[in-house]
RNA sequence: GCGCCCAUAGCUCAGUGGAUAGAGCGUCUCCCUGCGGAGGAGAAGGCCGUAGGUUCGACUCCUACUGGGCGCACCA
């Protein structure tokens, strides 16, 4: 990783931990610090240290105090190098540490199918764990389903269809031809189980999503884990009682107010349940770390469950991501997402109007705080226009090129004869890569773009702003493109020069895939 | 009333203290006797919601205001 090799040789030189940016013209090089202005160094001093660095080409001093830095052409190489030999592994880091992490999302109740809405925290949860993997960390993906409570009768009686019925819709009506059962809150259990099983899970699985546990409410309850949970909190005075009801004192852990548990006719509350399930996933399961991804409408929520983990000694281990609401735009008019009224989008719907993969992009382009208004007009007529096709066409166009690189003797540079872009993907270790040939504009630029990919992934790791993985591989196709339309790949005449490009295209294949692959998106050969 | 989030090109959105604010779509003009034109080059389009403040430097941080979304239960 260039921006890690920069830093070392920036505190080795100095002595300090330098801030790195990639300034935004690129006549400035390619990284940027600041750290002469903050350290009150003469920046001139730092040059006159840093300029027979073989890792910079350039160093200089400019504007108010900035330190400009341009990578070797070299050092460029190098990482190239890096890319082939690492293949998918390239990028991958170890900031992680091996760390237990959880990510649950969406854990929509299971009252419904899953809206355009709520499903939002789908791709989003999935992708930020993917990146934590990649970024060394030992994930897991949960779904927690909320099988207990009042919403369960509620649904019971919908099934029903009695006087105290609250949902409509469709798989209302499929589930009253299924379910034979009488008792209100027994017909909302089966139905509970039914939609999960049979609705939610079906288009989490549709969007590409792979769920390592689903942790149902009912069982917390069941396996007396929720009891126990209350009994510790009581048994360590976090526990009163006022007005017949059990109320925990989150106030003295940053809440505005204390929580109720346990009501007065001694049903257990939501957040009873909610802090039981996170001494199971600190306690039991032995997560270092857990990140929960939820609709805004929750926020009210957020602190009372940050008490709870504080509470059992989970201090600062929870993070808890609050998704903004997606409003629906239809022929340029707003409308309000209710389930209750009935005016929703399925998201199953919308998979399979516009598929999976536009489907993540869609929503995986937005960073998480950012109301997101969906367009439906333009969500149905999205095909070509979809900027997803944009990164998938680069990626075919790079395979094109191989398959039709096989022709290609890539000697001197290869003792290995290239018949088919397999046998590049298979072993590349067989030629050695000198590209010396590799001096066009475009094709440096288009290497500074491949190596900034393990930065996108530490700083994701990091800061969970998941949006920078398609902007990124917006950025990377681009330049790819220009590539190609400045510098023809194969040419008979110059094998050294096919031999470099084509290393290059193999190098820019491997990390648009790598990129895809973790947003879950597919990277097509054809198209 | 109190709290959280948002306001950037015609539209949908990036940019979370640095140097001339970016992309896609839409509009307009060019580029195929060569590897995939689902591409490339270029043009037009912005007082970054308003007003103050902090800073050498603010789209970015702070305050107030305006407009929109979401919360403020012994619901989940």
């Amino acid at each position: 990783m260039l921006r890690k090799k920069v830093r070392k040789i920036l505190k080795d030189a100095i002595g300090k931990e330098a801030e790195l940016k990639h300034p935004g013209d690129a006549k400035f090089g390619d990284y940027s610090t600041n750290i002469a202005l903050k350290e009150k160094i003469d920046a001139k001093e730092i040059v006159e240290k840093l300029k027979n660095e073989p890792m910079f080409e350039k160093v200089e001093t400019a504007g108010p105090g900035f330190i400009n830095l341009t990578i070797s052409k070299q050092a460029l190489l190098d990482e190239l190098s890096e890319i082939i030999e690492k293949k998918e592994n390239y990028g991958n880091s170890t900031i992680g540490q091996g760390k237990k992490i959880q990510v649950e999302f969406i854990s929509a109740n299971p009252t419904g199918p899953l809206t355009v809405g709520n499903a939002r925290g789908g791709p989003y949860g999935d992708v930020l764990g993917n990146v934590f993997k990649k970024a060394g960390f030992e994930v897991e993906k949960a779904y927690y389903v909320n099988d207990a409570g009042q919403q369960i009768l509620a649904l019971g009686h919908s099934v029903l269809k009695d006087k105290e019925a609250k949902y409509q819709g469709e798989y209302i009506d499929e589930l009253a031809g299924k379910i034979k059962e009488r008792d209100p809150l027994k017909v909302g259990q089966l139905a509970a189980k039914r939609i999960i099983n049979g609705y939610i899970k079906k288009t989490t699985g549709k969007l590409g999503i792979k769920y390592d546990e689903w942790i149902f409410e009912s069982d917390l309850y069941q396996s007396g884990k929720v009891d126990k949970t209350l009994k510790f909190l009581e048994e360590n005075g976090l526990i009163y009682e006022r007005e017949g009801a059990k109320w925990f004192k989150s106030f003295q852990f940053g809440d505005e107010r204390d929580r109720v548990v346990v009501k007065s006719d001694g049903e257990k509350t939501y957040l009873a349940g909610d802090i039981a399930l996170h001494q199971y996933k600190f306690k039991d399961k032995k997560f270092d770390q857990v990140v929960n991804v939820w609709g805004a409408d929750h926020h009210g929520d957020v602190a009372g469950l940050l008490a709870g983990a504080e509470a059992l000694g989970h201090k600062g281990k929870l993070e808890i991501i609050l998704l903004q609401f997606v409003t629906l735009l239809e022929k340029g008019e707003k409308k309000k997402m209710s389930k209750r009224a009935g005016v929703y989008v399925l998201m199953d719907e919308l998979v399979d109007k516009v598929g999976s993969d536009a489907a993540r992009w869609f929503f995986l382009q937005k960073s998480p705080e950012t109301h997101l208004n969906f367009d439906i007009d333009l969500a149905k007529e999205q095909s070509s226009k979809n900027p997803v096709y944009y990164v998938q066409y680069a990626h075919a166009r790079i395979c094109s090129v191989l398959r039709k690189a096989g022709n290609v003797i890539l000697s001197p540079f290869a003792s290995l004869r290239i018949n088919s872009a397999k046998d590049l993907s298979k072993d590349s270790s067989g030629f050695t890569l000198r590209m010396t040939n590799l001096n066009h504009p475009a094709e440096l630029s288009l290497i500074r773009q491949l190596t900034k990919f393990p930065e996108i992934i530490e700083d994701t790791a990091g800061d969970y702003q998941v949006q920078r993985l398609p902007q990124y591989s917006l950025k990377l196709a681009n330049t790819f493109h220009k590539f190609y339309e400045n510098c023809r790949v194969i040419d008979d005449s110059d094998k050294k020069k096919t031999a470099s490009r084509l290393s290059l295209a193999k190098a820019v294949q491997i990390v648009l895939a790598s990129t895809l692959k973790l947003m879950g998106i597919g990277a097509p050969n054809k198209m």
